[in-house]
DNA sequence: AATGAATGAGTGTTCATTCAT
DNA sequence: GATGAATGAACACTCATTCAT
C-alpha cells in the first residue's frame, strides 16, 4: 500500500480520466473504464458508487492540484504585478503541464455540477477566491489596482487565457498555450493595473 | 415561414432549444422535445432526420445570428479602437440579448462538433474570422494595433466577456454581463491597442 | 384490432402470466417474458412503462374477473344459506377453473402491493366486500346468521377453501379443489349459521 | 450459547429475520443483512454458506417451534373436541406471540420450499401431520369425528385462522389474532365433528 | 472466526430511430 | 406531412459469492 504499486482505486482514475478525455463523461460508458483500469465493474462500485462519482472525484482532484500549484506561485510574487502575472503564469503552467486534467476540468463542470459534490466544490471555489483577494486587497486599496466589481477579476486576469486553452485543448489551435504566456500575463496586468 | 403561426418546425427548435437549456443536449430525450413541441416523434424525424441535427440547426441558426450582429457593429466602426471595442460590444450584447442561444452555443460545441454539420460549422468559423481579420489589418500593419499570432486575437478581444459571460449564464456570476459592457471593452483594447 | 388477433398488450400480458406462475414475480425477468410473447422489450415498455405494472395489470384483471362470478352467483342467492354457500362455491370454481390466476394473485399480493396500483386495489378490495356485507345484513339482523365482527366474515367463509387452494396451488395437494366444494360450503355455513 | 451474550449466528438470525419481515427475502441483499447485524460479508458466509441457507435456518426454527408449541397443547388434550380446538388455539397463540416469525414462515414458504433444506422440510411437516393424525385417528373411528380425505383436515382446523392471520399480519386487518381464539376453535370443531 | 476488496453474470430500463398506416 | 407502436442495442447498476489476509 506503499508507492509499490498504483492502488485499484487509483488506477480506475487514471483510466477514467483517460475515457473521459477522449469521449466526454456522457460518452464514457463504465465499461470503457472497466476495460482501460482492468478492474472488475464490482470493484468500480465498491469504491465510487457510481459513474459521476469517479469524475467528482477527478474533478476535486485536479482542482485542488491547480489551485495548490497557483497559490504556490501567489507565495513567491510581491508587487501588484507580480501576483496578477503569478495568477496568469499559474493557469497558463498548469494547463500546459496537464492538459488532460485541464481539459477534463473544462469541460465537465457541468456534468459535475449536477453532482452530490456540487456543494462541496463550490464552497471550495469560494473559499479560493476569498484567498486570492485578501492578497490583493491592500494593492487596491492602494490604488496599484483598479477596484473593480469582485466577480470580474477573475475573467480580466485568465479570461483571455482560459479562452485560449479552450481553443487550444479542443484541437481548434495549434500552439502550446505557454507559448503565449508573457502575452496572458501583460494582458492580465494591463487589464487591472491602476 | 410568414409570421402568421409558427410552423411545426419551428415548433420543435424552440421546445429543443429550451430542453437544451434546461438538460444539456445529452440529457435531453427526443420524448423530451416531443412533449414539449406537441409535435410526433414522426413528426420530428421527418423534419430533422435525427436529434442531433436538431442541435446542428439550432447551433448554426444561433451562431450566425451572432456573426450577423458582430458585422453589423463592425461596419459602423472606422478606427481601429472602434472595431476592437465593436468586437466587444458584440459579444456582450449578443450574449446579454440571447442568454439562452448563448447558454446553447457555450455549452454544446462539444457535442455539436462531432456532428456532421462540424465541417460546415467549422468552415463558416474560419470565413468569420478572416473577414474580421481583414478589418483589423490595416490597424496593425500600421502599428495602431500590435502584431500577435492570428490565433490570439480572439482570446484577448473577447476571453474575458466570454469567460464572464460563463460564469453569468451558469448562474454563478449574478449581474448581467451588459453592466461590465464597457470593462471589456477597455480590457479588450488595452489588451492589443499598438 | 378487433378479435381478429390478439394485440400485443395481450400476448404481453399472457406470456407474462405463464412466466410469474412458473417463477414467481421476482423470478421472472424482462427477457423471459420478451422470449414468450415474441415483443421487443421496447414494446413491453411502451405499454406497460415496467415490469411491476405488467404483474399489476394481471393482477387487477384476475381479481376482477372472480369479484364478478361471486357477484354472479350472489345474485341468484336468496336464503342466507344460498349466500354463505355461493361465497365458497363462487371461490371454489373460480380457483379450479383458473388456476395459474388463482395461484398468481394469491402468491403475488405482497409483490403487487409494493405498486403504485395498491391504493386503487384496496380500494376495490373494500368495495367488493362491503357489496357482499350488505348482502348478508338483514340475515343477520334476522339471526339467521351470526353476528361477528366484520374483518371475520371472509376468513370463516373462504378461509378453508383458501387455505386448501394454496396446498392444491402449490402442489402440496393432489385432488383438484372442486372435489371439497361441498365440505368447503358445508364448512363456511356451519361456521356462521345462527 | 449462555445467555451472556449473542453469538455472531445469533445476531445475524436476527437481523435476517428482520430484513425479511421487512421487504421481503428476494427484497433483501445480504449488505442489508450485514448492516443490521454488524457482522461482515465473510463472517455470513463462514457461518451460512449462503443467503437462503440464512432464510432456511429461520424457516426450521420457526416452525420446529410452532409444532412443539401445538404438540405441548395437544398432549393436554383428552376429547376431540380439546384435541381439535387445542389445533386452532396451538395456531393462533403462536402467530400472536410471534407475528414476525409467522409472517416469514406464512410468506416464505415458496422462496424456501426451492432450497435444499425442502426435502427436509418436507419431511418434517409429514412427519407432524403424520403425529397429529395419530392422534385423531381413534376419535374418528368412533364417530366422534367426521372421516374426510386426509389433506383437508389441516385446511378445515386452521383455515379461517390461517386466512385472518395473513389479513393481520400484513396490516389489511387490525384486531390481534388472539381476541378471535374462540371462535376460530369454534368453527374447527363445527366444521370436523361427527 | 473475521474481514472487506474483488468479481462478473445478470437485471431493469432507456432511448434514438424506423416504418406501416 | 403526421402519427405512434415497435424495435433492440446499449447502459448503469446490483448483488450473491469468493478468497487472500
Amino acid at each position: 500500500m506503499t508507492t509499490e504499486k498504483k492502488s485499484r482505486k487509483q488506477e480506475i482514475l487514471d483510466a477514467a480520466l483517460a475515457c473521459f478525455t477522449e469521449f466526454g463523461i456522457d460518452g464514457t460508458t463504465v465499461e470503457m473504464i472497466r476495460e482501460r483500469s482492468g478492474a472488475s465493474v464490482g470493484s468500480m462500485y465498491h469504491h465510487f458508487g457510481n459513474k459521476e462519482s469517479i469524475a467528482a472525484a477527478l474533478y476535486v482532484e485536479s482542482l485542488a492540484e491547480y489551485k495548490a500549484y497557483h497559490q504556490e506561485l501567489m507565495d513567491g510574487a510581491e508587487t501588484a504585478e507580480q501576483g496578477v502575472k503569478a495568477t496568469a503564469y499559474a493557469y497558463v503552467d498548469w494547463v500546459s503541464a496537464n492538459p488532460e486534467k485541464a481539459r477534463f476540468v473544462l469541460y465537465s463542470r457541468s456534468v459535475v455540477n449536477k453532482t452530490e459534490a456540487a456543494a462541496e466544490l463550490s464552497k471550495r471555489a469560494r473559499v479560493h477566491i476569498e484567498a486570492v483577494f485578501q492578497w490583493f486587497e491592500p494593492h487596491i486599496a492602494a490604488g496599484r489596482m483598479k477596484r473593480l466589481p469582485k466577480e470580474i477579476y477573475g475573467s480580466l486576469l485568465t479570461g483571455p487565457a482560459h479562452d485560449y486553452a479552450r481553443l487550444w485543448l479542443s484541437g481548434r489551435a495549434k500552439t502550446d498555450i505557454k507559448a503565449y504566456r508573457e502575452i496572458f500575463a501583460e494582458a492580465a496586468w494591463d487589464a487591472v493595473k491602476g
